[in-house]
RNA sequence: GCGAGAGUGGCGGAAUUGGUAGACGCGCUGGUCUUAGGAACCAGUAUCCGAUGAUGUGGGGGUUCGAGUCCCCCCUCUCGCACCA
């Protein structure tokens, strides 16, 4: 990997590499987790959790995608575990708040955060049960319909179910339960999923209306959001009244929308829009926004509910069965319970002698001088954690690190740590968006909190780069095909035809990949690196195609030769502060290079447009044809390219700066500064519309003023066609642009 | 369903503040040089028309002297979330 990195010329600070397998970062990461422990921000618990069976591994919410693994795409279980979370939840607000003063990031990225917090205002509501001194609690974010709610869904994992259910639907309901175990988590969450629930035997009492309403469970109704069970107002929610349909459940309206009148045997779907408030006591005829607030403080002045706040985020469960992570500094004693490893016998190493059988769970597990040890609290015989960290641990403070890579009192040296934090600019990919930048940012913050730094977020801009896309290409006998395998448009294994698939993400499995150590043969790195800027703007996916690299190679080429072809016309000639006539041109052209790609590539990072100005440039000096009058100017502009493309391709400018009579490096150099007064020519040219529409150019003095700019316009050939017979009504003179004559 | 983004030549893409739409590159066409060209250089290349010109940035309206850009409605695509109560 660095052996490629400083092939492609990339300039990384090789100071301050290292791992985060090292035992000094290990050794500081269990540091930071005692510290979080004190700090009640990390702490274990039983529960159910994501537990991927092929990579016999726990995984944490933000990496089950669509109910799948993120890392091997295989179908995630739930399984009842003792894990260690981090207090993520802690920190819901602050996280969310930032959202919006992140002005550096990518709307998108801040969209999804948003949306994985997913906080919600609303009401927490008991429900005392029939006959039973329980209470249901619920979550609504609509208290305006408490009135409306006719019956209960619970979650079949509800806690309560077993003490709800009644003799006579106790079968029922266990068939119910057994139907709904059967079903995935994606199949249960999947939207189109039919509508099931079963009567439990019990009723509730709406605290409104007094009503005994029955209390269902419903596969729809998720354990882990809000409570686990929800009022089910069918009227208006479009759940419940699908639910109630089925299962002839009443439907009572208690909004109704301006201008109509709901019957509920007449209603085809829920209204959930805004209305005034009807068969609802003391709060009729309010409309339904205030009556949130009205009911809401009802029911807590009655002790029956409050207005609470609902994340979706749930805290961040961190314990691996893996060998590859950082041991979780724990070690459990029959005397003692759960002790910390002291901070003195830091670091918690993996041992160097594992097993990997290949059969699953830890190898951790089954190693037994690991896993002994005595307890350091009494000394007695105890067992080490066997878990490890979840590897996003990892890379969520590694970038404070590099700070101070060489630090050894601590995990961070905060004077250091505050001179670079936040940085100025990081750059990651999409898939990132709820998974390593969220939990970097928390650590930022529970960082800062153990006052380890200042900063209050890790990343000041984001720039999510695209990916690298190529075209699949597939045989009929052989599958998936390297382009190498491809000639003609046929396999070279069997002949067939090869069909052309989909532009996708460049990866091994569909082998639809370019290896960069045979294109840095073939080509250069420089054709490569200026390739792929020069393709796509860098937020972009960015598609490879050989011609587009032949084009590039092609470019430097020009290049090379505009520089040596010129090298005896230039080999004396000095840098000018003026010029003449077409050398004047080529100056100014120069000059604009300059800024165009100063501007650009500064904070916009167009590396593209950039680019391509500088090709413009190389295409001025070509159709230059007085280099002889004014060698300085041809040098200058041949100079300007070789340090304007020098952060693209390295290599090239630095040989072709030297060839140039250079002894210093084209870095050293400097960056060029453009020439404010190069800039503007005596003459420019305007565009002449009339009505809107192009109809003709002219040619003037940069001092003229309005009115000859006018006149000049009004005189020109073709212009004055338009205006013939016509009355010009009015004249908008845009300044070095254009002016736009309107007659009637 | 909710949220975000996008839709411009044969292709990748430009147009930064409302001011010449299509920069630059690929591809294609023609030419020069050459024994040869898959090298290099030059010219052309949005569409329609013989031409002055007309049309043109997913579709339809609007604001404006002027709209790819701003506003409204609609369509399509990509990404994320999703029975979230």
């Amino acid at each position: 990997m660095r052996v490629q990195l400083k092939r492609m010329g990339l300039s990384y600070d090789w100071d301050r590499e290292f791992a985060t397998c090292d035992p000094e970062y290990s050794r500081w990461e269990q540091l930071i987790f005692l510290r979080m422990l004190e700090a009640g921000l990390a702490y274990k618990k039983g529960s159910s959790v994501n537990w991927c069976p092929d990579c016999q591994t726990v995984l944490a919410n933000e990496q089950v995608e669509d109910g799948c693994c993120w890392r091997c795409d295989n179908l995630v279980e739930q399984k009842e575990l003792d894990q260690w979370f981090f207090k993520i939840t802690n920190y819901a607000d602050e996280l969310l708040d930032w959202t919006e003063k992140l002005s550096g990031w990518p709307e998108r990225v801040l969209a999804m955060q948003r949306n994985w917090i997913g906080k919600s205002y609303g009401c927490e509501i008991a429900f005392p049960v029939v006959g039973c001194d329980e209470k249901i609690k619920v979550f609504t974010t609509r208290p305006d319909t408490l009135f409306g709610a006719t019956f209960m869904s619970l979650a079949p994992e509800h806690p309560l179910v077993r003490t709800l259910v009644s003799a006579e639907q106790q079968s029922a309901v266990d068939d119910f339960i057994a139907q709904v175990e059967r079903q995935d988590k994606v199949q249960r969450t999947s939207g189109d999923l039919e509508k099931l629930g079963v009567f439990s035997g019990s009723y509730a009492i709406n605290p409104l209306t007094g009503d005994q309403i029955p209390i269902y469970l419903a596969n729809f109704v998720l354990m882990d959001y809000g409570t686990g069970a929800v009022m089910a107002v069918p009227a208006h929610d479009q759940r419940d009244f699908e639910f109630a349909r089925k299962y002839d459940l009443s439907i009572r309206v208690v909004i109704q929308p301006e201008g109509d009148a709901l019957e509920p045997e007449q209603m085809a779907e829920a209204h959930t829009g805004p209305g005034r408030l009807v068969n609802s006591g003391q709060f009729d005829g309010i409309d339904n926004e205030t009556a949130k607030e009205k009911i809401a403080e009802y029911l807590d002045s009655r002790g029956e509910g409050r207005k609470t706040i609902n994340f979706r985020l749930r805290d961040w469960g961190v314990s691996r069965q893996r060998y590859w992570g950082t041991p979780i500094p724990i070690i459990y004693c029959d005397a003692c319970g759960v002790v910390p490893v002291p901070e003195k016998d830091l670091p918690v190493l993996l041992p160097d002698d594992v097993e990997l059988t290949g059969e699953g769970g830890s190898p951790l597990a089954r190693h037994a001088e690991f896993l002994k040890v005595d307890c350091p609290k009494c000394g007695q015989s105890a067992r080490r954690e066997s878990d490890t960290f979840d590897t996003f641990v990892e890379s969520s403070w590694y970038f404070a690190r590099y700070a101070c890579p060489d630090y050894q009192a601590g995990p961070l040296d905060k004077e250091a740590v505050n001179y670079w934090m936040p940085v100025d600019q990081y750059i990651g990919g999409i898939e990132h968006a709820v998974m390593h930048l969220l939990y970097a940012r928390f650590f930022t913050k529970v960082l800062r909190d153990l006052k380890m730094l200042d900063a209050d977020e890790p990343f000041t801009n984001l720039l999510t780069q695209g990916m690298v896309c190529m075209e699949t290409q597939r045989c009929a006998e052989h599958g998936w095909l390297y382009p190498e395998q491809v000639k003609d448009g046929s396999c070279v294994l069997c002949a067939k035809p090869v069909e052309l698939g989909r532009n996708e993400k460049m990866s091994k499995s569909k082998k639809n990949v370019v290896d960069p150590n045979l294109l840095i043969d073939q080509y250069g790195a420089d054709t490569a690196r200026l390739f792929s800027l020069f393709a796509a703007p860098p937020e972009k996916d960015l598609e490879w195609n050989e011609q587009g690299v032949e084009g590039c190679a092609r470019f430097l080429g020009r290049v090379w030769r505009a520089v040596f072809d010129n090298l005896e016309l230039i080999a004396a000639a000095e840098i000018p502060s003026q010029a003449e006539g077409s050398a004047a041109e080529l100056r100014r052209k120069t000059h604009q290079t300059i800024k165009k790609v100063t501007e650009d590539v500064d904070g916009r990072f167009h590396f593209n447009t950039a680019i391509a100005a500088v090709m413009e440039l190389v295409n001025a000096i070509y159709a230059f044809k007085d280099g002889a009058e004014q060698p300085g100017v041809l040098r200058e502009a041949l100079e300007a390219v070789v340090r304007l493309l020098n952060p693209f391709v390295p290599h090239v400018s630095e040989e072709l700066w030297q060839v140039l009579g250079h002894q210093q490096s084209v870095e050293a150099a400097g960056w060029p500064i453009y020439d404010e007064a190069a800039l503007v020519a005596d003459e420019i040219t305007l565009v002449v519309q009339v009505n809107g529409k192009v109809r003709g150019k002219i040619n003037v003095p940069l001092a003229a003023d309005k009115a000859e700019v006018e006149a000049a316009a009004q005189a020109e050939p073709n212009v004055q066609r338009f205006l013939e017979s016509k009355q010009v009504r009015k004249i908008i003179v845009v300044p070095k642009r254009l002016i736009n004559i309107v007659v009637s």
